[in-house]
DNA sequence: CTAAACTTTGACATCAATGTCAATGTCAAG
DNA sequence: CTTGACATTGACATTGATGTCAAAGTTTAG
């Protein structure tokens, strides 16, 4: 699929695809004429990528992540003390934000149930 | 105690905890002299905030947040339609956060498992 | 009293994510 | 073939979070 396709069904702007895809993000295919090419899969990659920038990561971790992410899935995993090094620092960010965010979401959930809107059933 | 004293022990620079509070995501008390005054309290909260400002939240919705939080922990809320619908929406939002940041953590931690870097003990 | 360390406000700089626009090329429909 | 919708690249603008610096007052150690 070409990119504009790709953009309504993730609903992120075409800006942001080539944004992505510049910063490592997101890979592409090019059509003879160009034009980027895009596979089903691309519809997960691109929303993930989407998803980790707007909970806060830089799109240079949030490259690393997805890249582990591919790898992990794949193969053995080899990688630099470095990497890990800088994984596990990470990953207790990672778990930090997730800590954080819970508290707040069942407080929002919380608050939501407790000033009863039942008439607000739809609203998702 | 001082913004100093704050800053050290939250490990936030002044600098934002002075924009936290221009944003209204923190307050303080004013000594005589004009120096802002903390109490215990507001370790908690100055974390807090920075936690969902770098989950992602902007500074307006990190706000809505912790207000929310704070009024649900007293008394019985209120609010406006309004607020509760965007509540709602931003709840979801935040669902998705989470589970986008929980399938990443997971793949991080699964691959540093993988890579088994026993010696890596103490990194945290 | 003086010097060093801290605070305040306010201005200005930076960086990343994002929007917007322009010039140009491609494609599909009439 | 022409028009309109879509793509490409590249430049420029904006916005929010953050860093940095300066001028001035305060406090504390000596």
């Amino acid at each position: 699929m070409k990119i504009g396709e790709l953009s309504q069904r993730t609903g992120i702007p075409a800006r942001m695809l080539r944004y992505y895809e510049e910063q490592g993000l997101l890979a592409s295919e090019r059509s003879a004429n160009g034009y980027r090419a895009y596979g089903e899969a691309d519809v997960e990659r691109a929303t993930r990528a989407r998803g980790l920038v707007q909970a806060g990561l830089s799109t240079r971790l949030a490259k690393v992540v997805l890249d582990v992410e591919r790898q992990c899935a794949m193969e053995q995993p080899t990688c630099s003390r470095e990497l890990a090094e800088m994984l596990a620092t990470e990953l207790t960010a990672l778990d930090d934000r997730l800590a954080c965010l819970t508290k707040s979401r069942d407080a929002v959930a919380r608050y939501l149930d407790l000033t009863r809107n039942g008439d607000l059933v739809g609203a998702a």
